[in-house]
DNA sequence: TGCTAGCACTCTACATCTCAGAGTGCTAAA
DNA sequence: TTTAGCACTCTGAGATGTAGAGTGCTAGCA
């Protein structure tokens, strides 16, 4: 089922003006924006043959006719051009993270602003494959006898925030002992590897198994917990700028959706960027909601999601360039940061 | 001006009825429901005599009365009972933090969340008076050569959340010794006092000073940056559930008040409970926002406030006993750590 | 065979009108 | 001071009408 070159740009040019628009698309504005030598009947008859294909809905007898899922489906697998981004967005990608970055949350949230920003959509960033990072340092922080901060220290950046309560006192030799078997057992590992190996116990290890298990069990939940993931949603009101939620119930849908984590991360699986149509679960065709996710890699390795949420009328080429581009540029900072380190 | 005994009881009844339904309330309703020896002519001269003192309002001229904001004041001011409690939610409070508490951000975020859920209302959370808060350990955890972590340990949890970056390489020992010089400088001093004093240079801390600079600076950002603070808001979409909100204006509205922080901190600032009648800056009644904010000590000293954001016609007595309860728990939970951690 | 002009048809959005119901304010009497 | 009674006002829902937008179809043309 091959679409005629014609169909095609009329499915293109449809797609494109709802978009901008949000408002079902006649025959006689096709012609007068995109095909002036045909006449509006016959734009009329392609129209009406793209419908039977499945590819157009109108919402009523009178009205133009609006994109479908499928018609969304293929401009996304054919039809999508790159959009350029502008010199102002480029600019604004590559200087955003020039000040002093920190810890990875603060990556997490300054990029999920960023893409929020300059897409207009709500946008979601989760730092998920931790897992594959390599550890550089740990230290354990005691802060009084029965606790200690545990900051683990990876390529990629600092994990943080982990405060551990130890049932037992310790004193402060001991925390420093075995911060100092931690370091030896686990520098050059990723936090996957620490998952498998905690088996080899011997007689060392045994003197400060207490302790251990707590960090490792720590480290653990740092890898599997979803809840203790690192996550950022910025933009949330970008919403109200776009018409099809000028009803409070789709507002209303679309926070709750956004505001349960699990709705969120199972679109977010993906290698690459991938485009999830329709993701909430009504038939409602005006309130469907789609997700573009993508996977953020460091110095090859993937370490985080990002998503960004909005109206199935979405720009798609934009969004995904904004996407590619912020990607690139994240990768190339953590590059520059290990280099920087490793040169002093 | 005082009122009448029977005044005020109907005005508190008109109250009553209209947080509770949000619908103007008839002179027949309140006979029916509050004072069935009278008849609703007798109810209706009252009615309007308190709108003539500017307590009462009439959308339209077949309408019921609606409470005007002089009403709130008044009811807030003198007519307001405690709510109490019911088991179930006095349940919630106390067994909400008996897991592992870790540092002040999660103490903060789940007061929210809790705070949120029994008032359902939004809620805000925010640690601001760490200035009068005592000092009783700082680290400094080197992460690279560069770079080091800022633990500052005080008698109300942990501060844990600035990651350092330096000018200049330093080895460990150098970072060990200005901890320790760190430590000899502010332990049991305030974040306040830290503020002041750190003109007294002798020659020891000139050997450190280009590190300490630093350090000093980013615990003086804690004390004074807002953006710094830590704050947690929960529940925006509680606003869903009431009815002035059935308009996308007014919630996009809500929603751009509430998540613009320097709106709602001024409102934030009392040693007590406090309640604010109509923050927003519309004239509009209907779309009016009120914040109810109490500060929260912990062993006597004010660390944070907490805020209740919702539409002017708010439940303000229960607000106000549940805002009550979660600080008693708060303070004792504090208490029981400090205790806990002098015992070992 | 593909394209086009023309026209009847359908549907929406908006304005206007009507009408029942709710609630009031006022008056006169108890 | 309270009450019964009544006229008055306003809302909100439904019914009706109209202009405009856009279509589908048909017949004719290249």
């Amino acid at each position: 089922m091959k679409l005629s070159d014609r169909k095609q740009k009329i499915l293109q040019a449809v797609i494109d003006d709802y978009v901008a628009d949000a408002s079902p698309i006649s025959s006689k504005h096709l012609q007068e924006s995109v095909f002036p030598d045909l006449s509006s009947a016959t734009i009329r008859n392609e129209l009406m043959a793209l419908e039977e294909m499945g590819y157009l809905l109108q919402p009523h007898t009178s009205a133009g006719r609006i994109p479908s899922l499928k018609a969304y489906e293929y401009y996304v697998d054919s039809l999508m051009s790159a959009s350029p981004l502008t010199v102002e967005e480029i600019a604004k990608i590559e200087n955003y993270f020039t000040n002093q970055i920190s810890g990875i949350d603060e990556i997490v949230k300054k990029t999920a602003k960023l893409i929020s920003d300059i897409t207009n959509y709500t946008s979601v960033v989760v730092v998920d494959n931790l897992r594959d990072v390599i550890i550089e340092k740990i230290k354990l922080v005691p802060l009084g006898k029965k606790s200690a901060l545990l900051v683990i220290v990876t390529g990629s950046g600092v994990i943080k925030d982990s405060i551990l309560e130890f049932k037992n006192a310790y004193s402060d030799d001991y925390f420093k002992a075995s911060t100092d078997l931690l370091n030896r057992m686990y520098i050059g590992k990723t936090l996957a590897d620490i998952d498998l190996c905690s088996h080899t116990i011997d007689c060392e290890i045994e003197q400060y198994l207490s302790i251990l298990q707590v960090v490792i069990d720590a480290i653990k939940r740092h890898t599997v917990d979803l809840s203790k993931r690192n996550i950022a949603l910025e933009g949330q009101s970008k919403i109200f700028d776009h018409p099809e939620y000028r009803d409070v119930d789709k507002v209303r849908e679309f926070m709750s959706l956004v505001s349960h984590k699990e709705n969120i991360y199972p679109h977010l699986k993906s290698d690459n960027i991938q485009v999830s149509i329709n993701v909430s679960n009504t038939d409602d065709k005006a309130s469907s909601v789609s997700i573009v996710s993508a996977s953020y890699r460091v110095t090859g390795k993937n370490i985080g999601n990002v998503g960004v949420i909005g109206p199935t009328r979405m720009d798609y080429s934009k969004v995904v360039s904004v996407l590619e581009h912020v990607g690139r540029v994240l990768d190339k900072i953590a590059f520059e940061r290990i280099d920087d380190d490793e040169k002093c």
